[in-house]
DNA sequence: TAACTTTGTGTAATTCTTACACATTAAACG
DNA sequence: CGTTTAATGTGTAAGAATTACACAAAGTTA
């Protein structure tokens, strides 16, 4: 089977180049990244929105992104976005899908690559004034520029979905947290009312939540515990998936 | 707010042909769409795979795929290939993932979107003899060329987990089943054994099965029901995501 | 010290999941 | 034609998970 002949070497060589050819010129496209960028803050889930360079004058907001340079990989391009405007380089991040119609950015061909990422947003306050970058509430978000808000919309079914299955969310948090916020979190993502005693049993039954052995300060009434999430734990133990559902 | 004042136009004019210049430049990748494309047949779950023109000599099998046209949607270019490589139009067709390392591909920058295809093996048996294609199990599959093992890999555990919460499954038996071919079917997707009168029932409950009136044909035993999925149906009852399980 | 607000806890009813066995049907074979 | 073979079709009881729901305790504020 392995017989590497020289006619099949040269073949191979040259169909190599002829590949090439097609990669280098006319078959080629620009490429960017947009991330949808989640924080919760006063009980509501967010999203870090840019005014947008182009289109300015019509006041939309747009996604956080930037064109992918040739030699760059597609995370590390999105990492950079989120570096470079959040200041924060420990963050959740995945990518949730990719958008190339034709015709979605008047600028030419762009096809894009959405990432969904989650941050504390209080590790962050600082660096936001500068430049035109805001939260907004995820209610709120009506109309982006491009096809930012079916970008912004897939992205946010994709966490209300991802959440369930994933703890990602908790990186929405500060890392110690009372239930009440934990609740209050999954509440604003979901958009749903949850049964506060159900949710507690629930997630004390998963056996993730670590007692800190502290309690709430500052709060005008009876404090709650403080619980981290042992992301070791889950990693060892996370779920194997199997049930039919639809 | 919405003042178009006619520097703000200007100035967004310019910006656009800025990002115009940047896009038409430099910053430009080969784009390419690989489809993960399973059957299922001798109650195997099967991926169709090409001899890779490219290393050729090393007898190293790929995925199928080509490069996107410049004015082409990633959607149209993945069924494209489909139709093809398949002569099916009417396929299911998700896409999954992008790769986009630096280097994956030896003739230089390419990306590529993966999509997942899974097709009716039995409606397409005649168009496979020409070219190098054929049907691989997928416990088979060990050494694709490029860095499509891994591509395969994240569009097989893609499905393992979509197969859970939406009936894409029965996309790969004939329009009329018994219900051991579909418990096969999914034994085979998920690789894992299930319990056949449970099994029974839960699709049952779930009651999208429309009892076809027949009986199998031709089995050396007693034949089973056939059954038919009531897509309408599930389309209106599909169940609305709400529980928190890690 | 009384009023307020939120925490923390348990149980009963219901639904869902799992494990498991036997009679039935058709074809194949002698 | 009767026996064997191989799969279909069905029900139930035990256990697990989910839901709905109410009251005492702990701090803060006035």
């Amino acid at each position: 089977m392995a017989v590497t002949s020289k006619e099949n070497l040269q073949k191979n060589i040259k169909t190599l180049k002829k590949i090439q050819s097609e990669v280098q010129s006319i078959n080629r496209v620009a490429l960017s990244v947009d991330c949808v960028i989640f924080g919760f803050d006063e009980n509501k889930l967010k999203v870090l929105l840019i005014r947008s360079d182009l289109k300015k004058y019509q006041s939309k907001w747009s996604l956080l992104g930037d064109l992918v340079k040739p030699d760059e990989d597609l995370d590390t391009a999105a990492y950079h976005i989120l570096k470079q405007r959040t200041g924060l380089h420990d963050v959740y991040l995945e990518q949730v899908h990719t958008f190339g119609e034709v015709n979605r950015h008047p600028a030419g061909r762009v096809v894009t690559v959405a990432y969904c990422s989650l941050i504390n947003i209080q590790h962050h306050r600082l660096k936001i004034l500068d430049h035109e970058l805001h939260w907004h509430a995820v209610e709120s978000i009506t109309d982006l520029a491009f096809d930012h808000q079916k970008i912004f919309q897939a992205c946010y079914s994709w966490l209300q979905k991802r959440v369930q299955e994933h703890p990602l969310g908790l990186s929405l948090l500060p890392n110690k947290f009372s239930l009440r916020e934990l609740q209050n979190l999954y509440e604003a993502i979901l958009n749903i009312k949850l049964d506060r005693r159900n949710f507690r049993k629930k997630f004390f039954a998963m056996d993730f939540l670590v007692d800190m052995g502290e309690d709430e300060q500052n709060v005008p009434h009876r404090p709650g515990r403080l619980y981290k999430f042992d992301y070791e734990k889950y990693e060892k133990k996370k779920k194997t998936w199997s049930g039919i559902d639809f």
